[in-house]
DNA sequence: GAACAAGGGATTTTT
DNA sequence: TCCCTTGTTC
């Protein structure tokens, strides 16, 4: 075969389709069409030109496109080596690939099927030279990159209090997700960001990254249309390899993918992408949602094919969710149905605050634990990260066994870092990142005023810190003590490097922990976490066994930065609506549903309509996840960044369709749907300005414009209640005493039994009430 | 260079 | 409220 990677190492394979009996047989039968829907099958049949697959959230995405890749394979439309297959996590990646490998009985040899960023740096990787880079280079991480944005903010004397590194990263990121590279564009650009300067910043980063030797994960895309633009003879290459090209989760490519994926398909033009524009949640990061929707008019002569059939929920949760995103304007619209029973209708639970909320999801989780659902099922699906720690709390009291999903990642772990910047240093000594990372780690004495001397000699002449180094054990501008260590230690990278080549990895890099000291830091460590940290860098280095090499394995951290999951225990699962997205549970309780939380107060103030529609396309998504039963729940009151808010009611809560939806309410509260706030008129209770919040020590609610329905009485033993906000006043209340109360208004207290009241109010009679709900009258608002 | 105080900020985070 | 970063002091 001529084809222009024969010399692909992965491709010496030859092409799968001649060498399985197994599959010639299903070649024959086209076995695996056999269980799919008419438009699934349309999907996967539509093999030629541009293909749009709008998938709706459980209607089989995965399972088209991966019968569409074996049925690429098995018509022989293409080898696997020609067909291009592109992810967002490797997670899908390895999905895919198990799952093709299921249908085929083989797994097909030598493909291309990643990330974006996995295959862009594969691709980068052979043609590094054309952007100036080495074929070694480094991939930054989040660290890295922000170490390098300060160093040069201080550089530039750009106040880092007004300007945080992060958020000057977080501009320059956003350039590249849409293809800006400094060149295109102006100073004024970057508005005030980092007083004025960001671009210079950008190009000074750049710049740096370059002398480097490294990369950002923006930059994989860069240089990568960077090299197709400039070398059309590079680009053939590609065009006659990749004859077909596949694209999961189209909704999340930002502008950079886009022109990506368009430069690669120009030839061929068999692009088929699937994605669901309603479940969008990435734009604050770059993902642009445009890109499905202009998809059409990006690819002339486009097949649209819309997958509508859902097999994951019932009835109740379809129409909700519907119902739901039927409010967004930015929409290609599709209309999700099922054959499955109507089901259970939404529950939607209205509490007192966040603690009854907790309380009230443990309850219903240990009554569907009763009723057999197991707790692997179940899933709490959180705004943000804050949060999960209330239903934590509540679960530890009550036994129930739950893990959360998405705190820190194995390889952003302090000591996993460290280890991964000496192997670093010895894989590339150009690496300066890494190297001013562990140079004084363990402490050798290579003190501030040290790095300044290595850097300004380092900058003089052009050189690597680590040459540098070399340099400087020449002179006396270090002092002799300090020389000797940094002699001592640039000979130990300098034998690492050469053992390289002979000693096995993992032994090597047992070696460089042990040698360098940076083990028995930690062993010497008294700290608790010390024994933990020891511990994953054992973990690390068994890890590196399954790779062949050091820059294997330091390429795969850098790109995959994943957790192993804890597959199959019975525990309830608590996360981030955003972590949820593609995962299904039978039941999924989705709290918080409150004005300010969710919608996000942030993302409407920044964002404005495309804000608060990407929220909505969340709470879609959060829906969406539930297979049997939704539960949605919002709280009046919150404890918020240590003060205490009232609020009301998201809007999804009325959005969701009256048919859908059963609502219970704790005793004298007020659900959301069929008409707006618990006790707040009007005015969110969260974010911007002019909110009370907690006042001497009391609880403090606004004043409420609109009267929620007539309260029932509330006695102490009410468990509604029982839910009272710890705040207490700092001082008892006597009898006699004036105060106030957020629903009952003003009154007097009549009689006090330590924490509980009996005030006669003014306007609705004598009733029991808290103390913590009340406050004295004259603190009133 | 370590220990501590003070201040500011606090969504979401596939790679 | 709480955590992380920064600055101060010995």
């Amino acid at each position: 075969m001529s084809d222009a990677y024969d010399d692909d190492p992965l491709s010496h394979a030859a092409p799968p389709a001649a060498s399985s009996a197994a599959m010639a047989a299903a070649v024959q039968r086209f076995a695996y069409l056999d269980g799919l829907n008419p438009t699934q099958r349309a999907a996967v049949e539509a093999l030629d030109g541009p293909v749009l697959v709008l998938a709706g959230a459980g209607t089989g995405k995965t399972r088209v496109l991966t019968t569409r890749l074996a049925h690429l394979l098995m018509t022989r439309r293409a080898a696997a080596f020609q067909i291009l297959t592109v992810t967002f996590t490797n997670k899908a990646a390895r999905e895919m690939r198990e799952r093709v490998a299921h249908l085929m009985g083989i797994e097909p040899e030598g493909w291309w099927l990643g990330t974006f960023h996995a295959l862009a740096a594969r691709i980068l990787r052979r043609h590094a030279e054309l952007v100036g880079l080495k074929s070694n280079f480094t991939i930054l991480d989040t660290d890295d990159q922000v170490r390098l944005i300060k160093q040069l903010l201080e550089a530039e004397n750009i106040d880092s209090k007004k300007w945080p590194a992060r958020q000057v990263l977080g501009a320059i990121e956003r350039w590249k997700d849409r293809g800006l590279t400094p060149d295109r564009l102006a100073d004024s650009d970057g508005g005030d960001v980092a007083g004025g300067r960001v671009v210079a910043i950008y190009r000074a980063y750049q710049d740096r990254l370059r002398t480097l030797n490294a990369c950002d994960f923006g930059d994989l895309l860069l240089h990568n249309l960077s090299i197709f633009q400039g070398h059309p003879d590079v680009l053939a290459e590609y065009h006659r390899k990749f004859r077909y090209i596949l694209v999961d989760e189209y909704q999340d490519t930002n502008v950079a993918q886009y022109l990506w994926l368009r430069i690669l398909s120009q030839a061929h033009k068999n692009i088929c992408c699937v994605g669901d524009e309603d479940q969008s949640i990435y734009a604050w990061r770059g993902a642009e949602i445009g890109n499905i929707l202009r998809f059409e008019t990006d690819f002339p002569g486009a097949t649209i094919v819309k997958l509508e059939q859902n097999y994951r929920s019932t009835g109740h949760i379809l129409a909700a969710a519907s119902g739901l995103i039927a409010n967004n304007q930015g929409r290609l619209g599709k209309t999700l149905w099922t054959e499955a029973d109507g089901g259970e209708p939404v529950k939607v639970k209205a509490v007192w605050d966040g603690e009854e909320e907790a309380r009230w999801v443990g309850e219903e989780i240990e009554a569907l634990q009763r009723k057999g659902t197991p707790l692997s099922q179940i899933a709490v699906l959180v705004r943000a990260g804050f949060q999960t720690r209330e239903f934590e709390e509540r679960f530890i009291t009550l036994g129930l066994p739950y893990k959360v999903l998405g705190g820190p990642r194995f390889y952003e772990r302090q000591e996993i870092r460290d280890a991964m910047a000496y192997f670093r240093v010895v894989n590339s000594s150009d690496d300066d990142l890494a190297f001013e990372r562990i140079v004084n780690l363990p402490k050798r004495g290579v003190g501030p005023a040290a790095m300044q001397t290595l850097y300004t000699a380092a900058r003089a002449r052009g050189l690597s810190l680590t040459d540098a180094g070399w340099l400087l054990t020449e002179t006396d501008e270090l002092k002799p003590k300090l020389r000797a260590t940094l002699r001592g230690l640039l000979q130990d990278f300098f034998r690492w490097r050469t053992l390289m080549a002979t000693v096995p990895h993992t032994e090597l890099a047992r070696s460089i922990l042990d040698e360098s000291g940076y083990t028995r830091m930690w062993q010497e460590d008294k700290t608790p976490e010390a024994p933990g940290r020891l511990e994953n860098l054992k973990e690390l280095i068994t890890a590196m066994a399954e790779f062949e090499n050091l820059p294997g394995f330091l390429e795969h951290v850098a790109l995959v930065m994943e957790n192993a999951e804890a597959a199959g225990i019975e525990q309830v699962t608590v996360m981030t609506l955003h972590g949820a997205k593609g995962l299904e549970f039978d039941r999924v309780f989705l709290p918080g549903w409150e004005e300010g939380v969710f919608p996000n107060q942030r993302a409407l103030d920044e964002t404005g309509i495309a804000g608060l529609e990407e929220e909505r396309r969340l709470a879609y998504v959060g829906l969406t996840r539930a297979r049997r039963r939704a539960y949605v729940s919002h709280a009046a009151n919150r404890r918020l960044y240590g003060s205490w808010v009232s609020s009301i009611p998201s809007r999804f809560v009325d959005e969701l369709p009256q048919d859908n939806v059963e609502i219970e309410a704790a005793n004298g509260l007020f659900a959301g749907s069929g008409g707006r706030g618990a006790f707040a008129g009007g005015a969110a209770g969260y974010g911007t300005g002019g909110m009370g919040g907690a006042m001497g020590g009391g609880f403090q609610f606004r004043g409420s414009t609109r009267q929620a329905p007539a309260p029932k009485t509330i006695t102490l033993d009410q468990g509604a209640y029982a839910a009272a906000p710890r705040p207490r006043p700092d001082a008892p209340f006597a009898k006699g005493a004036r105060v106030f109360h957020q629903k009952f208004g003003y009154g007097t207290v009549i009689a006090v039994a330590e924490d509980k009241l009996e005030i006669e109010f003014d306007h609705s009679g004598a009733k029991k009430v808290m103390d913590s709900f009340v406050v004295p009258a004259d603190k009133a608002t």
